[in-house]
DNA sequence: GATGAATGAGATTTCATTCAT
DNA sequence: TATGAATGAAATCTCATTCAT
């Protein structure tokens, strides 16, 4: 099961790293440092995160953190804009979806994608999510990654023959599936990932297809 | 429409304001805390609200504030409870829903319940969100609040013959309607307040039935 | 067993409570925060005293305390003065010490009614203990009634025949009478009155002796 | 002479110096905080000592005091271990004392260790009179020390045919002895190192002997 | 006479950031 | 490139004292 942090090397640095050339062992010490805030970011949240945190959990110094984020906005930005890339590349990848059976799992395989880059990025989801983010940029960064999947799935609606208002059913299946993974992963919630897909899947079908009189 | 901080005079103190017999000019100030510190976590959010700014918003001193609440936590748990007592009133009013437009109608006026809790009594649930609080026993009551609507709304969906999950598509609903307030609220999602109702009445019900072959 | 705050009523109050004619009700309140305030030395010595503290101890109110005192100070110098003057009749009643067993028995009879005094004032003489009191006054106080016994003993040292400084060793044994009681009291030493008079006695009257030739 | 501070380095450092491994330069760092908190303690007392007092004593900021010491407890518990194993090397030192000339001159040589000792480490030895530490461990320190003193000094006692309680006495003679310094050192009382020693040494022989019939 | 309420100065502690090696 | 050390501004909390009722 993926766990946050996993993926690809991060391709972009923060600000005082990207003005330098770095060698391997930068690089090295750039990813502990990117590893070590998803870990506090997820452990304390966002606002509770000390930069004393993030230089234990990654084994280094402050002054080795300074060398390559400007301070913990940086770090999270980098972090952030990872997220909202593969938030747009699962937002690309959601095709048409039919009223039976068929759509039904069109669905649940797309969600099943979801489920997993939330647990990917989990951290930085829930960090947009404390609703008080210092900076207007990085908050536009989590409305851009949500808005990202809702205008999609949005197409999506309006492909059907409901009477619901596409752009704001699919805000509010958005904000179902985001806030269902949360309670699982943050809250005490037990449910298995299948569970969990079923009744994602169930309702986002029926949702999309809310008001439908052919159904 | 209601407000932030709206509603009947909250009934205990923090702390330390148990321990002593709070006169009339006690009792105004111990309010003019609660309001300010209601406004403060809306405006900052719990974990970035400062004394100092509650304090300010309130016209009175540091020292004041300690004569009422041990600290901000303390603050904040008299407003949690009063927001958890509003939750479980709001459950032990929803009703049986029924399939039709009548239960279409009584889910929707519901929800407009909801709704005007929500604004309310929105810091409180936002700063539940903020995934990390310091103390487990304000976890603890954020959770109580939303199982108390979620236990309810799976009964009502028990007593339907869909083949979802009552407990999880009962979690799953909840999460939604309140992710959605939330954006409404906090992120900039425009939508007034008719077609807000509309949306989430719709989903919710078709959602209550999802797997109903008889619908 | 004399307790600390037994005693005569005390005569003299605080700056603020000379300044008006006391009634009944007056010198009531005066008496229960001079014991409050002995109580309160006692558990948490001088300098840790709040005057929350005696305050809450007499049952009465912050405002109420500055009526009767100026502040902490003033309550502790009343207690001072009053420690002080049981201090002096105490020196002024020790007699001639002969070197056989009778004088032995006048001196643990003496040394009996100092453990008598040091627990009716104790708190006072640990509060001086307290290296830095803040006001030289109450440090010279301190010093002045621990001198009347020394000078005393001094006295009756010097109507001997040893070779040792009758000053010098006056301050020591007068030393040595003190903390002994304040082990006693204060730390866990477990001895009984009646040993502990014995010890004291003993160690005194050879002390008065030391260099004596003639023993 | 010896002075507050003089000796060896300390070896251990507070909680938080514990946690990190500390260069030349912190090393010197500690030390000064080290040396500043005995110069505080000594001339304002423990109570009265404030962080502020400390840090401007070793002039350095705050910040950095809690680099190395979680609190002013802190700091004191290990001004303190370091007393108490001086103290426990000066019991060991107390060596057989007999009743004639060179017993007496054995206890003088000890004493003057007593002294010395007494010296360097007054200021905690005085905190720990100031009857109430906050903390029970510290307090304990403080008696533990007193307690290795007294209980080699019983044993001396013990060796010979006095008639007096040697647990008694000892610990009765070990209050003298700390109690004399204490007026020395922090009252007015003027005595040059010979008195003082001579009166110690003449009143604790024969206190050591106290009921021997063969004197 | 008595009291609850309010105040604000001051103490403690934290933590992002910079600096010297 | 890395790091331990230092800093100081800002936050929390306490408590003696004054005030209004």
């Amino acid at each position: 099961m993926a766990r946050p942090g996993d993926g690809p090397p991060l391709p972009t640095g923060g600000a005082p790293a990207q003005l330098r050339a770095l060698r391997a062992q930068g690089r090295r010490t750039m990813r502990k440092l990117l590893a070590a805030g998803m870990k506090v970011f997820d452990e304390r949240g966002y606002q509770a995160a000390r930069v004393d945190d993030v230089v234990k959990a990654a084994r280094t110094s402050h002054g080795t953190f300074y060398l390559y984020f400007a301070n913990k906005e940086d770090l999270f930005r980098v972090l952030a804009e990872d997220c909202v890339s593969a938030m747009e590349d699962l937002a690309d990848d959601l095709g048409p979806v039919a009223p039976g059976t068929e759509g039904y799992e069109v669905l649940r395989a797309w969600l099943a994608r979801f489920v997993d880059t939330y647990r990917r990025h989990g951290p930085v989801i829930r960090a947009w999510a404390e609703a008080h983010l210092d900076s207007p940029e990085l908050a536009r960064l989590g409305g851009a990654s949500m808005n990202a999947l809702a205008s999609r799935i949005a197409e999506r609606i309006a492909e059907q023959d409901g009477s619901v208002d596409p752009g704001h059913a699919a805000v509010a299946l958005v904000a179902m599936v985001e806030r269902l993974n949360y309670y699982v992963l943050s809250r005490g919630i037990t449910i298995d990932d299948d569970a969990l897909l079923d009744t994602l899947a169930s309702i986002v079908h029926v949702g999309m297809f809310a008001g439908d009189p052919g159904r």
